[in-house]
RNA sequence: GCGCCCGUAGCUCAGCUGGAUAGAGCGACGGCCUCCUAAGCCGUAGGUCGCAGGUUCAAAUCCUGCCGGGCGCGCCA
């Protein structure tokens, strides 16, 4: 249960009563009355403005409006004081009854406690990682990945039906040169020296067994044909064997897409064309001369024609080009194309996650968005800023020319991929993130993700020891639900029980801003609960979670254990991450 | 020059889409292990929420203008 949405409802049903009795007037918009939990724990457990903003429209005093709204909400059996405060607020306090049977809710839900309706089955399409076809993962591209992924388990979790898509960028200038970096390790592989790999061209290792796959499979018969020839064939097999590459990385970070879409397929199935003569059937193509950028000219700049899309009517800053000057269609053009294709799916609410040196595409792809799917369809477009390295303080360097830059893999293999996905979730998307190698490694209390995996390492731990403390005891969650939890009664934990009884709260607010990084917070925030009600025990022993030679209140508090282990459990999962019994 | 993002404690960052006295970690200082995992907990210190206006019952949050930082700005993807 969603505790503020169950107060909602009341809620609106209390307004509804004294609209009907004539104390308030018709017609009232609800849209901006918040139930929500007050910033400062002693107001209560529950808070709304309903009053404040209401007194406006309804013309009449917040305070009145309140005493009236908290007269009536004095009569429901889950709460146990009502409160009129400051310039009309109504505090709300949960009766104990009430937030004890969250306990029993959560043990019976198990990990679906939090599950939510929000999304009613509506379909998301979350593209993301869409790293170019080129190479192995680098670090770059972690944040993104785990981004997305974080996100569409946090979309299916409020309800959605959300599918994983990669773009496969494997038509432009880039898969060509990677092409010829991999007929070099061709020849390379026949037994010709090559010397050093010219400029221009990726120097990389990892393509030395694509060249010994095009020798194995083609002997030396790609060598004396012309380039248009073997450079098709060569690009395929590469591009094939690179997205292997990086499907292995991404399966290291326990990442897999629903479906990869190539780029190439866009352009030979005629998409692309297609696309465009439906933004031309709308009036919303046309031939014109851009503006050079001010401030930044670029040498080479000259006034040239070109084939437009109207941006600007959807809100863009300038109109976008969508041919280049050898008549082959731009990237934004193909995009294009590949947008109306996940409309053409049938989706209405597509993601993209991208990195920070695309920000300044977001405007254009919105507008096309917009353009072609009538304002039907909804894109947001989350940019992940970069990730800098670095390894006990000091900023880790890295030469791509050199190819010494450090790979997906290397970080992964270094400090475990439930670590890489926590810390890439623990700063908001759009800022910046600082990542050192010896801090996420030092499993110290400055890990988050070490400090949430302890918590619920412990709560295992008790369980363990409960077993042997009480032999033949049921201490299953089934059995746990059924407890007496009349012993749960001091305040830190029933404030334990409220962070539990968030959850489903949490999930849907950060669900609905595309937030998933809440999740790691709120975890924390639960952890540390956790730890200080278990530290609670080192003073006073009677208030450990054990009481041999009390059985009644030992259930109470393992249910509540269990309740906490299920929850952390619970966000673990939307995050990607296993949870732990036991640390090393 | 224009657009987008960011600016909150010494440092790194949260702040629940406008709520009540702005929070956490690190760092500093002081406490807590014969006892369920001290990889933990408790306490102290630390603030002009970049600056100035505006919107309203209420602004770190929304609007405008500045200041500072990042990213981007036709034929790279």
């Amino acid at each position: 249960m969603n505790v503020f949405n169950h107060f909602t409802r009341i809620l609106h049903h209390v307004i509804g009563d004294l609209v009907a009795a004539g104390d308030l007037p018709e017609g009232l918009d609800l849209g901006p009355v918040a139930v929500e939990p007050p910033r400062d724990p002693a107001h209560g457990d529950i808070a709304t403005n309903a009053a404040l903003v209401l007194a406006r429209p309804a013309g009449q005093n917040p305070r009145a409006i309140a005493q009236m709204i908290a007269a009536a909400l004095e009569a429901r059996d889950e709460l146990s004081e009502v409160t009129v405060a400051g310039p009309g607020f109504i505090n709300m306090r949960l009766t104990q009854d009430f937030l004890r049977a969250r306990v029993p809710e959560i043990l019976t839900a198990g990990t679906a406690y939090g599950d939510s309706a929000m999304g009613r089955g509506e379909r998301v399409n979350v593209e993301y990682v869409s790293a170019n076809p080129t190479g192995p993962m680098h670090v770059g591209h972690c944040r993104g990945a785990v981004f997305g992924d974080a996100l569409a388990a946090l979309l299916e979790k409020a309800g959605y039906e959300v599918l994983r898509e990669y773009y496969i960028n494997d038509a432009g200038a880039q898969v060509d040169v990677l092409a010829r970096s991999a007929y070099l390790r061709y020849r390379e592989a026949l037994g010709e020296d090559i010397g050093e790999i010219p400029e221009g061209l990726y120097p990389g290792d990892y393509l030395k067994p694509v060249g010994e796959h095009l020798r194995d499979e083609f002997g030396d018969g790609l060598r004396d044909k012309p380039e248009e020839e073997w450079l098709p064939v060569v690009r395929n097999i590469a591009v094939h064997e690179m997205m292997r590459l990086i499907k292995g990385d991404l399966q290291a970070l326990g990442i897999t897409h629903d479906v990869f879409f190539s780029e190439r397929t866009l352009h030979e199935t005629g998409r692309v064309e297609a696309a465009l003569d439906h933004l031309k059937g709308k009036g919303l193509l046309y031939t014109g001369v851009l503006e050079p950028p001010k401030g930044k000219k670029p040498e080479d700049w000259e006034p040239r024609p070109q084939l437009l899309f109207k941006a600007t009517e959807f809100g863009d800053d300038v109109d976008r080009p969508v041919q280049k000057s050898d008549g082959s269609w731009t990237y934004f053009a193909a995009d294009v194309a590949y947008h109306w294709d996940k409309i053409e799916r049938g989706y209405k609410h597509l993601i993209d996650v991208l990195g920070a040196d695309h920000g300044g595409y977001v405007k254009r792809m919105q507008a096309a968005v917009k353009a072609l799917s009538g304002g039907a369809a909804d894109l947001d477009v989350k940019i992940c800023q970069l990730v800098k390295l670095y390894r006990g303080g000091e900023p880790y360097k890295m030469s791509k020319r050199a190819g010494s830059f450090v790979t997906l893999r290397d970080v992964v293999d270094e400090v475990g991929k439930d670590v890489v996905r926590f810390i890439m979730l623990t700063r908001k998307n759009d800022a910046p993130l600082d990542f050192d190698f010896a801090r996420v490694t030092e499993q110290s209390r400055d890990n988050p993700v070490f400090y949430v995996q302890y918590a619920h390492a412990r709560a295992a731990s008790v369980m363990r020891k409960a077993a042997g403390a009480f032999p033949g005891a049921d201490f299953s969650d089934k059995a746990l639900a059924g407890a007496d939890l009349s012993a749960l009664d001091a305040a830190d934990e029933m404030a334990l029980i409220r962070t539990l009884a968030g959850w489903p709260r949490l999930v849907e607010s950060a669900a609905a801003a595309h937030e998933p990084h809440r999740v790691a917070f709120y975890l924390y925030d639960l952890a540390h609960e956790f730890h200080a009600l278990w530290n609670r025990g080192n003073d006073d022993p009677s208030l450990r979670f054990l009481i041999e030679e009390d059985e009644a209140t030992t259930r109470a508090r393992l249910a509540l254990t269990r309740a906490v282990a299920t929850v952390i459990a619970s966000g673990l999962m939307v995050l990607g991450v296993e949870p732990v019994d036991e640390l090393n």
